[in-house]
RNA sequence: GGAGGGGUGGCCGAGCGGUCAAUGGCAGCAGACUGUAAAUCUGCCGACUUCGCGUCUACGAAGGUUCGAAUCCUUCCCCCUCCA
């Protein structure tokens, strides 16, 4: 347990803070992009690092499967494997134990996955996780959960719940704590209150680096999602990092934040980058559609990366139009940076105590929608 | 000149007596995407439309056979291959 979180200001249940890893310095609110195979997709690392991104997320199951997490340790570990010197999260898997529900066989010690490329089979235990996680060099581990789909009973979601606080604390024991890394618990629990509270009990018991919300933006909607965190966040400790798993569209970004959550990971700006769709000031945006054919003006004239710099939507289009793979680079570079730029807003905004002002004006900027062209 | 093959919706290309406004693919028009089985997936895609298994016009052209034809017959037009 030696991952230091320092809580350097608060603005209403929002919180700036900074975390100090082996590889680096977070400062929180942090979005982290996602980079499942030791890739951000469409993105050279040190591109991802020009948005501002200090911290990427991998995932123990794909590179466990490929190219194999001792493989990945005799190379030297996951951040020179992929030359990201900065700070990494890995995922534990819990998110591929509800994705290939149907590939999957789930027991009591843990889940044996047949690989989606090769059909070939893969064991997944709460150790292995760790131990996985180890070997890849992660800077923050996270503990091997099932993450519950949704909809979901209550008994259900509470069985789920406590096999993963199970986990959690099998985990716990295989980590090596050394100087710099960490381990975060997952809570579960769906959006029952009483059983994100015994979640979060569960787990502050056992003690963590820092303690994550899973279980969310899996189809309950935003409202249900910040309802969950409205009850749940007061329960965890202040003085560790908190990590909103899987999340989100900018607006579910800002008001988790507000909400008290310092981390994220989401495959939404990369993957919708690659599937013609920009988020800017003013909203979303599809790059596919006809009428940005002949519009000679950036996608979000406030923007300074360089999709927005240097090229027009007219161009972007017919980039994606024609499949060409600059337009996908291009897109997953502006909705990073457009996603950091957010979060730069909201770490000033909190040091300023005026988040409230950040707030208003970013949701009155994305109500009035594009602007049309002339 | 002789022999053979073929002309189908924006394009390519199935269909070869009814259940065909016509399989597919491409192009086109939209939509979705939240700890990545994703450079993916879904819907629409002749015209009209009260958007309904409704009406109309359609499978080179014109006739014909048939209860019924994109599918069979006749003539014509055009394209391709091979032989002279």
């Amino acid at each position: 347990m030696s991952l230091a979180f320092q809580l350097l200001g608060t603005d209403g249940t929002a919180r700036r803070g900074r975390i100090a890893t082996a590889h680096g310095t977070v400062e929180t609110p942090a979005f982290m992009p996602v980079g499942t195979a030791g890739t951000v997709k469409a993105m050279l690392p040190q591109s991802v690092a020009a948005t501002g991104a200090e911290i990427v997320l991998g995932n123990t199951f794909h590179l466990m499967l490929r190219p194999g997490a001792e493989r990945v340790a005799a190379l030297g570990g996951l951040h020179t494997f992929m030359n990201w010197p900065g700070p990494i999260v890995t995922d534990s898997g819990g998110f591929q134990v509800m994705s290939l529900k149907e590939l999957r066989k789930l027991d009591p010690d843990g889940v044996t996955f047949r690989s989606p490329s090769d059909g070939s089979q893969h064991r997944l235990t709460p150790e292995r996780a760790i131990e996985i996680q180890h070997l890849l060099d992660a800077d923050i581990a996270m503990s091997f959960d099932e993450c519950t789909t949704w909809p979901v009973e209550e008994p259900a979601a509470a069985f789920s719940m406590r096999l993963s606080m199970k986990w959690a604390e099998r985990g716990r024991r295989a980590f090596q704590d050394r100087p710099g890394y960490g381990l975060f618990g997952i809570l579960q629990g769906s959006t029952f209150p009483a059983l994100r509270a015994e979640s979060a009990k569960a787990l502050t018991d056992i003690g963590f680096d820092g303690y994550a919300v899973g279980g969310l933006a899996v189809g309950e909607g935003q409202e249900a999602m910040f309802a969950t965190l409205d009850t749940t966040l007061p329960q965890l400790p202040a003085d560790k990092p908190r990590y909103l798993m899987g999340v989100g569209r900018p607006a579910d970004l800002v008001g988790a934040v507000r909400r008290g959550i310092d981390m994220f990971d989401c495959v939404m700006p990369t993957r919708a980058g690659r599937t013609a769709q920009a988020f800017t000031r003013r909203g979303e945006l599809n790059l596919r559609n006809a009428r940005h054919r002949d519009d000679p003006r950036p996608i979000d004239a406030a923007c300074a990366c360089p999709a927005c710099a240097h090229h027009s939507r007219a161009y972007l289009h017919h980039l994606i139009r024609s499949e060409e793979i600059l337009g996908a680079m291009l897109l997953t570079w502006h909705n990073l940076h457009y996603y950091q730029d957010i979060m730069r807003g909201l770490r000033d905004s909190i040091e300023r105590g005026a988040l409230g002002h950040y707030i208003a004006a970013f949701e009155e900027e994305q109500g009035k929608g594009d602007i049309p062209p002339l």
